[in-house]
RNA sequence: GCUCGUGUAGUGUAGUUCGGUCCAUCAUGACGGACUCUCGAUCCGUCGACCCGGGUUCAAAUCCCGGCACGAGCACCA
């Protein structure tokens, strides 16, 4: 009897209580820096699920806080580049919280009218305390007139930063000691970078966020599941103004073996300090890098999309990226020959008759056609490490070294001597291979195949493995970025 | 500590809703081999897992109970 065998279900597991046509999904970073693979995770999640319900994608700038984590001007339109280079497409609706501010205080004004929500004057230790034992503090019996003169007064900056908080009003005796009465708008009175002065009380993210999802007809909200408190904070602040919560999905957190954590504050500060020498520093996990160094938004893509939706928190390696990336790029990257660490040889022809000109094929097996085509002279280089008494230059020749002498055995392969690749120096130029590492970059210089290469090409150098030319300059080096093998 | 969540091979993942088609899927990795004038690509093979303990049942990765482990939240950050 033959047994069905076990499928492995392919795509992501369909959302629950979605409407073809009418899913809306939001992408909320925060623009206090360029986009991250952690963030991509997002992105690439949120458009395929778009993408399966023909529905859409908000990018929306979480932008309201200017103390703690505050916007850098020019993350917004990196972040809106790299969403469309990841999704191939832009985003549907891109809006800034800190252009919707009036909306969100006149929610906030009207939660106080409601009764549902009061400024509290506590410290946050003092409330913290009292929270943590389910009691309320004195504010929260104020009139709802007291409520709304207060809240005048922090608007317009009679009260000082960290002196009052707007709250909204929970059961006190929720499990949950990080629910009650949760802070929703905060005094902030430094300068906002996009919109300076104007606002000197700013939401929370809680409150922010429920309103927005809310005005944007978020159906389905996907994120990380240390926000699965906020998903409880929000569907009570929902219950107060008679709103239906969005169906809520959650990732687990991941870790890169070779990045570990990346926070984007951190960076900030890392690059700052001269750490690095700029967000798309080739040793950082931000998108950017990635891209620079020749990784295809199709490989991180198929990545998240083949890691699919699990809250399992997970530690991943770079290495499943690049063996996606390398099925992708391999086809279309040509070969080149790249001497490391160089070794100068003559060619001795030993009666042998040497053909004037090679041809090498740009991709073996033709995915690429057309050929290199070296002219044969004397000098030419290979690597110090593959030096030895007998090797076979590639798709030429065995030889026999003495000294710096190489003298031609045959055309034909004859043994299994070593395949070492190989340069004549009339096709060199110099150039440097530069790989990022853990503790800083390991530069190979060295001789480089020049026939029709151009910045950006990513090519496969011949027993080395795949990179991207950073720079032709006119003079001196070529710039080479290491990708993977 | 409190609250919430998660446990399938080295890594990641499918299967868990409605127990049998599961001596458990796929990818990646490691190892071995074939092929190839790259350490690339391709092909073949091998390795390797249901957190633990009870229970229900003819039958449990799947249901129930009890442990254990790990993670997150408990910010006037997002």
């Amino acid at each position: 009897m033959e047994r069905q065998k076990q499928q492995k279900r392919v795509g992501l597991k369909p959302l629950p209580n979605a409407i073809e046509g009418e899913v809306i999904l939001r992408f909320a970073p925060n623009p206090n820096g360029p986009l991250t693979i952690g963030h991509s995770r997002g992105v690439v999640i949120n458009s395929e699920f778009a993408s399966m319900y023909s529905g859409k994608v908000v990018l929306r700038f979480d932008d309201t806080d200017t103390r703690v984590k505050p916007p850098l001007p020019d993350a917004y339109n990196w972040i809106k580049d790299e969403y469309e280079w990841l999704v191939g497409r832009p985003a549907d609706v891109i809006i800034r919280a800190s252009e919707r501010m009036p909306v969100y205080l006149d929610y906030a004004r009207k939660m106080l009218e409601g009764g549902f929500g009061y400024v509290c004057r506590c410290t946050a230790s003092n409330f913290k305390s009292l929270r943590d034992n389910s009691t309320a503090c004195d504010c929260r019996d104020n009139s709802i007139d007291v409520n709304i003169q207060d809240w005048n007064s922090m608007n317009d900056g009679t009260i000082n930063e960290g002196d009052a908080v707007v709250r909204v009003k929970t059961d006190l005796d929720l499990p949950n000691p990080a629910l009650r009465d949760w802070p929703a708008l905060r005094i902030q009175h430094a300068p906002h970078p996009m919109v300076g002065e104007l606002y000197k009380v700013w939401p929370l993210l809680d409150f922010q966020s429920a309103v927005e999802d809310h005005l944007q007809g978020v159906t389905h909200i996907v994120r990380g599941k240390d926000l699965m408190d906020s998903t409880r904070k929000q569907t009570l602040l929902y219950e107060h103004f008679g709103w239906k919560y969005p169906e809520t999905l959650y990732w687990g957190r991941v870790k890169v073996h070779e990045f570990g954590g990346f926070s984007t504050s951190g960076m900030r500060e890392d690059i700052n300090q001269g750490k690095f020498n700029g967000w798309d520093d080739s040793r950082l996990p931000t998108i950017s890098a990635l891209r620079r160094r020749g990784f295809q938004s199709q490989a991180i893509r198929e990545f998240w999309l083949d890691l699919g939706l699990t809250q399992k928190d997970i530690s991943i390696s770079m290495q499943n990226i690049e063996s996606i990336n390398s099925t992708i790029i391999d086809s279309n990257s040509e070969r080149r020959s790249f001497i490391r660490n160089p070794q100068n040889l003559r060619l001795e022809p030993n009666g042998f008759e040497v053909p004037n000109k090679l041809q090498l094929l740009r991709h073996p097996d033709e995915k690429i056609e057309g050929f290199r085509e070296w002219k044969i002279i004397d000098d030419f280089l290979i690597e110090k490490d593959d030096y030895a008494d007998e090797i076979r230059l590639k798709d030429f020749a065995d030889v026999a070294i003495d000294d710096n002498l190489a003298t031609i055995n045959s055309f034909e392969r004859t043994d299994k001597r070593a395949i070492a690749h190989w340069l004549p120096i009339n096709h060199s130029r110099e150039a440097s291979l530069i790989t990022p590492s853990n503790d800083g970059f390991k530069t190979d210089e060295g001789f480089i195949e020049n026939i029709d290469l151009f910045e950006g090409m990513i090519l496969q150098l011949e027993r080395v493995g795949f990179a991207r030319i950073e720079k032709i300059p006119e003079n001196g080096a070529i710039e080479l970025l290491y990708l993977h093998g």
